[in-house]
DNA sequence: ACAAATACATACCAATGGGTATGTTTTGAT
DNA sequence: ATCAAAACATACCCATTGGTATGTATTTGT
């Protein structure tokens, strides 16, 4: 019954997200997606029922995936130190377009069109904190980490990690590792002349 | 000549300032604007030329204020740390709304409709750093902090300062002179167990 | 082969909202 | 008192845009 059509609504999809990334929400028409993803108005209607639930599947696909890899890389074995170190990395080592997905999100916080998009935002935004949080407990409990509220301290640490992604941060390092490094000690041993 | 109109116009660069802050700038009508304000449009665009000028100037009056409170703190005596914690302070005993006016800055982080704009979100993202940026020099310079890039660490310290405007961690803290404290602290020394 | 569902295109609508044109009232200088 | 400028209000315009109605083409199950 299905004649495919995967590759259009991925096309679709593409372009939503590129086009959102650059402009706000309003400012974006339905019609500019559909020339970007090389269709018409009425394919794009014919996929996607609404502008609001075009943009609710393109960040929740978003947001599942990292989910996954932050999840992933939280998971893994070794010291709360190195595995503080990996997660940093699994969200420095995304694709540009996609670890920028996040300003998108930052956006919306405080605005609320609906409760769907509430729910989705959250979730997108303390997707990184959550995984980090788990690190930041066990880093508690074993010693490693000063005894302090390990939510708060998992967000304070993912506002670091986010400076990275500002076009200063990334004139300084030369790579991934280095950010991670330099991230995470300031996170464990703090700016101030300890000798 | 001039018929008063200083009431007019602040009244109406108030109910801007609280209606831009509740919705994006697109999703706020300059209708909705004279009326939360108690004039007409009539009157609002004798006052002020565009939407856009109208949000210029509101943000324009905004930014100087803080520059001001910024400077003055950052300015004061003492150790590097005791500055910062004024300076901390300074900003988070601004007034709920004006303190969270930032986040409509963040908003509009890479999306820049005209070079005015660009400007002055430029200009109100970096007015708490730059201040924050002359003290970690004078503090790299005295040995209170590690050497490192001062403009780095200072977007570092500020991300730190911002996580406090959050509900969680207004939730968490008794008064502002504790979460200065606690920014500060874990700024200078960090999270890790140092015992 | 053929009918039905799917995939897409074209043409259009109705409402929203920034901005303007044109008033009327109020102020203040002389 | 008077008159011009400033301070408002009212009524209107029109371009934009999300969404729809209605087409045509293509695929697929039988």
């Amino acid at each position: 019954m299905y004649a495919k059509s995967t590759a259009t609504i991925a096309s679709i999809l593409s372009a939503a997200q590129t086009l959102f990334l650059d402009k706000n929400y309003a400012d974006v028409t339905m019609t500019e997606i559909a020339d970007a993803a090389g269709v018409t108005k009425g394919a794009l209607y014919h996929h996607f029922p609404s502008k609001e639930s075009l943009y609710l599947e393109m960040m929740h696909a978003d947001l599942k995936e990292k989910q996954a890899i932050f999840k992933s890389a939280a998971e893994s074995a070794g010291s709360c130190r190195e595995r503080m170190k990996r997660v940093v990395e699994s969200f420095l080592q995304l694709p540009p377009q996609k670890r920028e997905l996040i300003k998108l999100v930052r956006r919306d916080i405080n605005i609320f069109r609906n409760p769907t998009r509430e729910r989705l935002v959250r979730a997108y935004q303390s997707a990184l904190p959550e995984q980090v949080e788990k690190i930041v407990r066990d880093g508690i409990r074993d010693g490693e980490l000063a005894d302090a509220d390990p939510r708060l301290l998992a967000w304070m640490h993912v506002a670091l990690v986010e400076v990275m992604i500002t076009d200063y941060a990334q004139k300084i390092f030369s790579d991934r590792a280095a950010m991670a490094d330099y991230v995470v000690d300031l996170f464990f041993s703090g700016a101030g002349n300890t000798q």
